[in-house]
DNA sequence: GCTGATATTGACACCGGTTACCAAAATGGC
DNA sequence: GCCATTTTGGTAACCGGTGTCAATATCAGC
């Protein structure tokens, strides 16, 4: 399920049987015939006509198209001109073909949060705006049993050239490692560095968060509740320790009653802030690991009539359109992630790619997360 | 920019000029060498080493694949054996270029709702998962100069068998000319009818519109706001029509005062949400031509003290992420918006799908949206 | 004007599938 | 058992590009 850009003629190695799939075949050879496009009066030109019309042969014309440098400025003219009088277009499949090659790179996700990965795809877009590559977009089933089989049959139906694993798959280590087997270059996002440069791009949300923490401390906060995420996400656990390390920087400490479980869902913010809230001596801020984490627990407050921020300050993660949306407007973490997306096509093709979006080996592969402040927060009162 | 699956060498009618994109060529015809994937442990097999295998000829093998009905059963088995000893795949490129016809299809967005994006595209994969087609999704920027010219350079570059047209885009008339034009299958997908049957996928809003401002009647509210959506787009316009009827149905007027502008920004629900709630006399209820406007309105009821629901119901339209996660809760109205993908992809691709998908003719092309009720609606105070 | 070196261009095979067309084999009616 | 008919498999060409490598054009130097 769930693929974006999949399923030809399902016959692989892991998927013996015939698929389900039907196809017209009113006979035989003659499968398909009913769908020819028909186009606009005609078929679409050839590097063969644009070849006759510039007077050339169509290696030239090739050379034309992929920018060889050994061409008279003569020569590329006509052959420039000729393409344009003819509307000539390459046909992708057929380069693709030749160059035993294509030129596509995938997008899997696995991600609750759509806004993310759609800033992140805009990103990855952005960086190969002016390159031959086209993207796939393809969502993984975490839970599915087959979740490996379904990713290494879709690698080997389209062959891209790379995939960018976005969290929290990108953390699963059996899906690089099987990039890795089928020679499909991978680029993992995280919020940590999760492998070596070459496959990693990560924002420093550890630090961020410690950030967030130290603004809670310095505005007077001395009783902090924490909703995590889930257990076994890196992504969790560097927001935890972020968490943890400002607290214990600041000489505080996480009663355990304070330390509420969570699953980045609402479901899980409106139970873990019923807990917090009815406890005897509640904190006077929560932070929370995601946004919508952080609306659950404001429902709860607002329904137990606890004035946000007067009471209760709370911070959230992901700068989601919830943080904004919510009343009062959401503190929380922003992540870079169309930043992001640039980085890691460059860093997955940097070979494919304009020289000016190379990235420059300089740069740190750790993108900085911002701490926004909103009107979620403010003083304890007295 | 705003690019999801596209920009082969870039030489096409419309853009004459060499491309910014830069290619690694060593020396003539190396091109791209640097780049060839290892693969793990040599090359794929191809249908030729799928013949040799099952001593047959490679046309025997490709019926296979093609599921041609003359075929003896041993022989069919043969092969299917020999494919997956060899865990052949067969390669899309080359069945592509042979068909003459690559297995794609594109969903063009311009949607400010992330969430309508990706269940869309969810409901547009279930419906080609047994499929041999691949989807390839792009966002066009609705605001841009060359906005025509660029969905033009993509689908001659790409080709696919058709587009999915998301709104607000759908409501564009050149593009589904251009498409058209193309040769390039297209579904539209509305809030109403845009286009015959063939070429259309739409939803009932208008009449649950109507039903959700029912609703707020029935409950005794009679001073009912209107926060309109943009001018110029046919769902605005739709919502706007669903609500001017059903309060006519109940002998209400709508004083130019209560009918307040909007962007589906949630800045404009703020701004509407002042202009109504500073009224000598406001409204009891606010209809909201989406959700993020809802927002905004909540926010300044809550900023101005006004209880929700019970001095002010508020009622949005999308059912986004947003909807469940303010407080509180907001009445909206679902869009159904994957059953809209599924319906969309059969619609256009009929003859590619399995039967089983395949849509029923008896079917209406309008799906039904659905009125839900939540808390920020209740009886207006005495 | 000739020679060799170098820059440009083209002929041709090939990428991995498919179709057109034909031949061989199987089937079946008489 | 024979011939017409149906099923099955093979050969060659082709889809629209690119790689190889040889052929041709250009040019500096003598």
């Amino acid at each position: 399920m769930a693929v974006v850009a999949v399923d030809f003629a399902t016959l692989s190695a892991h998927h013996t049987g015939r698929t389900a799939g039907q196809q017209p075949e009113p006979a035989e050879d003659k499968a398909h015939m009913a769908a020819q496009t028909k186009g606009s009066g005609g078929k679409q030109p050839t590097i063969n006509d644009v070849a006759a019309l510039a007077g050339v042969s169509k290696k030239t014309v090739s050379r034309v198209i992929n920018r060889s440098e050994f061409l008279t400025e003569k020569t590329r003219k006509a052959v420039e001109q000729a393409i344009v009088t003819l509307g000539f277009v390459p046909n992708p499949q057929a380069r693709a073909l030749a160059f035993r090659r294509n030129f596509l790179i995938a997008l899997l996700h696995d991600n609750p949060n759509a806004q993310t990965v759609l800033n992140f795809q805009q990103g990855v877009l952005d960086a190969i705006k002016d390159s031959d590559l086209a993207l796939l977009v393809r969502p993984v089933d975490r839970g599915s049993d087959h979740m490996l089989d379904d990713v290494r049959t879709f690698l080997e139906k389209q062959r891209p050239i790379g995939a960018l694993l976005l969290p929290p798959i990108s953390e699963n280590d059996d899906l690089a490692a099987l990039c890795e087997d089928l020679g499909v270059r991978y680029v993992r996002v995280g919020s940590a560095p999760l492998d070596d440069a070459k496959h990693c791009v990560s924002s420093n949300d550890r630090e961020v968060v410690g950030e967030a923490v130290r603004a809670l401390i310095a505005l007077g906060h001395r009783r902090i509740g924490f909703v995590r995420g889930p257990r076994g996400f890196r992504s969790a656990a560097e927001r935890e320790k972020g968490f943890l390390e400002a607290l214990a920087e600041a000489g505080l400490e996480l009663p355990s009653a304070y330390n509420a479980p969570g699953n980045y869902r609402y479901t899980a913010g409106i139970e873990a802030g019923e807990a917090l809230l009815s406890l005897a001596e509640p904190p006077t801020a929560i932070f929370c690991s995601n946004d919508e984490m952080a609306a659950g627990v404001m429902s709860v407050a607002h329904d137990k009539r606890i004035d946000v921020p007067g009471a209760l300050s709370i911070i959230g993660f992901d700068d989601s359109p919830t943080a904004t949306h919510i009343w009062p407007a959401l503190s929380t973490v922003r992540w870079p992630i169309r930043e992001m997306g640039v980085r890691a096509a460059r860093t997955l093709v940097p070979d494919f790619l304009p020289l000016a979006s190379k990235v420059d080996e300089s740069e740190a592969a750790v993108l900085g997360s911002t701490f926004i402040q909103r009107q979620s927060v403010a003083a304890p009162k007295r």
